[in-house]
DNA sequence: TTGTATTAGGCAAACGGTTGCATTGATTGC
DNA sequence: GCAATCAATGCAACCGTTTGCCTAATACAA
């Protein structure tokens, strides 16, 4: 049906291995025989057949994003959605394909992204940092198969390159800002769930407080679930206590909706009596009243630099891996609409 | 490095093509046969070759998914986010790889789905509504390309299969819930923005207050920007008006945010005065005070339906088009909590 | 004029499977 | 006891491109 190079070469009077080399802009081709030959792709309509050419140069042009089922839900995690975005456009910037594959389903003994990697069918691979395992990476370094992470992964035994958002520097500016604010008494309210992202936070959080001479003891990380009802209580009963904070750094949007709330409740005045700021950049930091002031992650330049580092790997298995940290900044909003310190 | 099938053969003892035969389970091997060729795969640690596979049949068992890049941003569309795991997990149950692309980006005369279409990378594209068009409809129609819409494609000249959740049923069961909890002045919270969704649940809405015994020119329908602030402001009109209303039905989250803010703002209880419900099933909804009442769309099983539906139509080119409206389910929560109408 | 580069392009193998057809040996029916 | 059937497997062509190697023709230097 469709034609093929060799319908090329017919109609333009030539061999295949000619109309290959225009294609591909290797080896000297006279500009007659050139025009020629694009000619006849035009009347024939043709277009390459990427399985063949693929097949025939051993590599699919195709990178694979594994997505972890557990982001499936009412409420899809914007963060890896984000990314893919970014991951797509720089993958088809390059020339490569994206796949998109489950993580964590098994079939007959290997998993679909074994499948895809062994059966070379993607020439490397993003992983979410959630997904991985030691057992993973042994194997993926054992075949130096090219596969980036998305995600801090620092506590892996064999080198790897990945691709996140610095915390810790989000954790700083997040504190800074609360400072400059004329916050005094500035908590941090972490869901217990997500250590690895908080423990950066927390530890920018507490290095920038240092800085400006606030003394450890009055550095106050609170941990509890990621609930809204359980942010409102603690942050209440805190509040009635007698070292009540004036402002909370909360990683996430609930945790920070129920801190506003929670002060609303004893009393206070937001932004002038109590200040709050949320980790997550989502619809309801925008939408609470007061809106709340957050960290912006670019969730779009995170796919880019993941696929640019993936496809830097593939096509230079030489090349070292890359470590790379993206810088956050902060969008303020009414909830911490505090009078400038320094004015 | 990796070994293929001739390496097989050549340990069993056979040739490739009973190798073959026996990894597709097509003509008659021997049991004992069969045995040493599994065991040979064993051995080598054979993976078939999925590019050389797919190019020997002429297929590359791949489905692609076209994705808009309007709907990347600061919060990204979840509707389109979770079908995505439904998609995968059905491609995947088929045995099929899945590809996500660009719908606008073109390089070169011909966009990045084109080429993946024209140059045999899929076997089949599921299209997001947003980005179809006739010209994009009648090419997929010309080469009779497998094809599903995602999103109710009933204004097109070409016969297309899609699948979309019952706007008219989600219209029906939010006015029959806010009916039945007692309300009497039920209006329809509209965002002129997305013209196609909402036409159907207005159409739904009126069909159940008609049917309730409510007249046309009871029946009021709103059309605002998708702002908050709008809301909180036309529905404050509204209450303030002669003909209030006591129940809204909003298209989102955050239209329907507004009009509780209005209503509390008017001095009115909520749900107890006044009442509201939201299309949207997100965050926002459930982390308000009051929690909003929504609609609940099984997003991960609209994707199943899209896939399963596509690979039908990729195996069997005889099959007919069809069209698929999916259920929606209603979410009670505090911001409808009315006394019964029956009791 | 001869020898050497250089340019243009053809030939055929190779990539790793799949599959129609042919072949062989064993089994069955009459 | 012979033809017909069938199970088990090999042979070789084929899928559409790419590419190393080779050749022919032309250009240029000596």
């Amino acid at each position: 049906m469709s034609s093929t190079i060799k319908d090329v070469a017919r109609l333009a009077g030539v061999s295949p291995s000619t109309v290959s080399r225009v294609l591909n802009q290797k080896g000297t081709i006279s500009e007659d025989t050139k025009s020629r030959i694009y000619q006849a792709m035009d009347q024939l309509k043709y277009v390459p057949n990427d399985i063949a050419r693929n097949f025939a140069n051993g590599s699919p042009r195709t990178i694979a994003l594994v997505i972890d089922v557990a982001d499936a839900g009412a409420y899809a995690n914007s963060f890896f959605n984000n990314s893919i975005f970014g991951i797509e456009t720089a993958a088809h910037r390059n020339g490569y394909s994206l796949m998109i594959t489950n993580g964590s389903e098994a079939f007959g003994g290997i998993s679909g992204v074994e499948r895809l990697i062994l059966g070379k069918k993607v020439d490397g691979v993003i992983f979410p940092i959630s997904l991985v395992n030691q057992d993973f990476l042994r194997k993926i370094d054992e075949i130096h198969f090219p596969c980036v992470i998305l995600g801090k992964a620092d506590e892996c035994s064999v080198d790897m390159s990945w691709v996140d958002i610095n915390n810790i520097q989000a954790g700083t500016i997040a504190a800074r800002h609360m400072l400059r604010k004329g916050y005094k008494r500035i908590f941090f309210l972490s869901d217990s769930g997500e250590d690895a992202f908080n423990r950066d936070r927390i530890y920018g959080y507490s290095r920038e407080l240092s800085a400006n001479g606030i003394p450890t003891e009055e550095q106050r990380v609170i941990h509890i679930d990621a609930d809204i009802n359980q942010a409102v209580e603690r942050i209440g009963e805190l509040l009635a206590s007698p070292d009540a904070p004036d402002g909370v750094i909360c990683s996430s949007d609930r945790l920070a909706l129920g801190a506003l709330r929670a002060a609303v409740k004893a009393g206070l005045k937001v932004p002038d009596g109590f200040g709050c700021l949320s980790f997550d950049r989502t619809a309801v930091t925008d939408l609470s009243d007061p809106t709340i002031t957050c960290i912006d992650v670019d969730t779009f330049e995170l796919g880019i630099q993941a696929a640019e580092m993936l496809i830097e790997q593939v096509e230079d298995p030489m090349s070292s891996m890359r470590q790379v940290l993206l810088s956050t900044k902060i969008i303020e909003r009414q909830s911490t609409a505090h009078q400038e310190h320094s004015q």
